[in-house]
Parts: C-alpha cells; structure tokens; sequence
DNA sequence: TTCTGTTGACTGACCAGTCGGTCATTTATT
DNA sequence: AATAAATGACCGACTGGTCAGTCAACAGAA
C-alpha cells in the first residue's frame, strides 16, 4: 500500500482493512507507523541485497563476465521491481523527511557501503588477475557503477519505454573496455 | 521549508509565516499547495538546465575535454546544490506519489530526455570525429552517464565523506578510455 | 475464571482551502 | 487641489475533514 499511495497517502486504517485485521492489531506488532515504515524499508532490503549475493557467486569466470552477470541479474530485476520501485522513492523522502531523517540516512549509507564494497572487491580481484589495469581506483569505480543501476531504474520509471537491461549491458562493455588493460 | 521539512512536513501556514505575509494571499498567486510545490520544482528545473547548458559551451575542445568540463560543472555544483538536494528526493517522491503523479512524472520524463540529449550529442560529435569508437551506442551511454551524476549525488547525500566530483572524475576517465579508439 | 489477542469507536491535533472584511493606493470627479 | 469612489492585495479566523494513536470492551482458548 505504501508503494501503490506513498507513507503519507496511506494511513494505518487502510492497511489494517486490506490486512484484514483490526486498527489497534497493528499496534500491538509496531509501535508507531513510522516503525511499521521502517520494517518494509528492511525487508526490501534484504530482499534485493539477496539478489545481489546470489548472482556474483558464479565463480570461475573472469572479473569482467562476473560484472557482466550481476549487471544482467541486477537489471532484469527489473520487471518484478517495477511496481515495488516506488517504495525506494519514498525511501528516499523518508531519508530526507526531518521526522524520520536518522534511521533511513543511516540505513541507506550502510546499503551503499555494502553494495559498493562487493563491486569494488570484484574489480579488485580484476586488477589481481591481471585483467584489468593497475592505475584506476576500484572504490570510485565501484560507487559510479552502483549508481549508474540505481538511477537506470530511475529514469525507467518514468520513461515505459526506457529498458534498463539493454542500455546497462550496452554501458557496462564500455566501462569494462575501459577497464581492461590494452 | 520543502527542502527542510518536505512537502507533507511543510504546512502553508508555515510557508506563510515564512514569508511574513498571510496565508490567504498565498493562495492569491497559487490555487493550491500542489501547485505551489511545482512552481518550486519548475524554478528548481530552470536553475539546474541553465548549469548544464553553460558548461557544454567550450568548444573547439575535444570530445573527451569536454565532457570532462561537463562533468566538472556539474559536480562542483555539489556543494551549492547540497541543500536543495533534497528537493529533488521530495520531487521523486511526487511523481511516484498517486496525486500528483502525472505533471511530476512527464516533466521529469522531459527533463532526463533533454539531458541525455545533451549528453549524446556530445558522444556522437566524438564518434564523427573519428575520437570515439565506432561501434558503441551514444544513446546508452548518455542515459548510464546522465544516470551515474543523478546517483553521485544521491550517494553523497547519504554519506558526507563521499566526494562526488573525484569520483565522477575517475570514472569518466575509465568510460573516456573505452569510449576512444584503441 | 483467567489470560491472550483482538477490535473499532473515540480523541485530540493538525491542516488545506475559503471567505468576509480591511486598508493603502490609484483613478475619477468636482 | 481636494474629495470621493473603486480597486485589489492582503489577511487570518473558520470550516470540514483526516488521521495517528488509545483504550475499554470483547471473544476464544486453557
């Protein structure tokens, strides 16, 4: 409901009726909407760190089609994030939002880091093997990269026609290009 | 008091108080809240395109020189923008908000084509020039570029050590490197 | 009977938008 | 120049409505 009406447009009536429970039941499990907010905020975040840790386990393979995989598995993410997406916009007014400011800005810093740290380590290892060139810096590429998916998705949203997936893999293979030693 | 306090946390009274003039005569000049919060959006719109428009001027410079120009402008805008930043989450969250979704989403919509535009012309300049390889799609890679500055910010919202014109800096070097011919 | 979990009516705070009215400035009249 | 009439920017008290959170009451199990 917070995805379909955003935090505001949702009040905790409408979410005890399609919950089929009462008001007061709700309080009995969050101890305020805010609490009840932040609870989503967690799940959505483990159920795409999920994806994450999943699709760079294909070991074996080189640094660049591991990048590779975790771009197509991010990516096609998409379709069934789609209609969820909205939910990280009010993420991020939440973050913003004066009331809640503390515990999403945190959250979302540590999200960052941790995502950032699992491309950075891919590159690292890219740079080891002796794929990749010695003189760029693994952490700036990695925190462009993670920020280059999240605002695909992004610009998806409010464009139909925009496909993430093509327009990613397209990136990605300059990016690697450039990443590679020549 | 948008960017303070966000659009629900901001009340016209408040707004009035603000601006030491009446509530009523708030509405003398906007029909509505919403209204109001768009004007902001448009004056915000207006202020960032003009940032962008001026910096691509250089040139005579190469492809690559200039997009470094382009991408210093707009980084360096970061710590003048810090502030209102949050302007834009609040904006997002708008659009994906089922009210005011529509003149949100289409002028956002318009807005990320008009920069991508930007952006992929100066890659096709690039290309025309004999700079730039053949065989990459300019579009792409201005929609991942366009992308990559959104979520810098973003990012740097989140986390204050994080500096996004060094990053930006190190990776649009990386992306320039496999953007030229080998 | 007691305990646990549930409920929804109720409350108090808040707030967008309205409207009748004020008053300084401008325009018309004498 | 002096007076009267018209204007419209400005105001804030008020209305109608919303909603988060509370709590007394209820139902079912043990």
């Amino acid at each position: 409901m917070f995805a379909q009406n955003g935090y505001t447009g949702t009040s905790v009536a409408d979410i005890a009726a399609r919950a089929d429970i009462g008001k007061g039941t709700i309080y009995e499990y969050f101890n305020s909407k805010e609490d009840l907010f932040f609870a989503v905020f967690e799940w959505y975040c483990k159920k795409t760190g999920a994806a994450v840790t999943v699709s760079i386990s294909v070991l074996g393979a080189s640094a660049a089609q591991r990048l590779d995989a975790l771009n197509g598995s991010l990516m096609s993410l998409w379709d069934e994030i789609k209609d969820v997406f909205v939910l990280v916009m009010e993420f991020w007014a939440a973050a913003s939002s004066s009331k809640m400011r503390q515990r999403f800005q945190i959250a979302f810093k540590q999200l960052y880091q941790d995502f950032r740290r699992i491309v950075s380590d891919l590159i690292v290892d890219g740079i080891s093997r002796g794929e990749f060139r010695e003189d760029i810096d693994p952490e700036a590429v990695a925190a462009a990269l993670v920020g280059t998916w999240d605002a695909l998705f992004l610009q998806a949203w409010f464009d139909p026609i925009f496909d993430p997936l093509e327009i990613s893999q397209k990136f990605l293979a300059v990016v690697i290009q450039g990443l590679k030693k020549s």
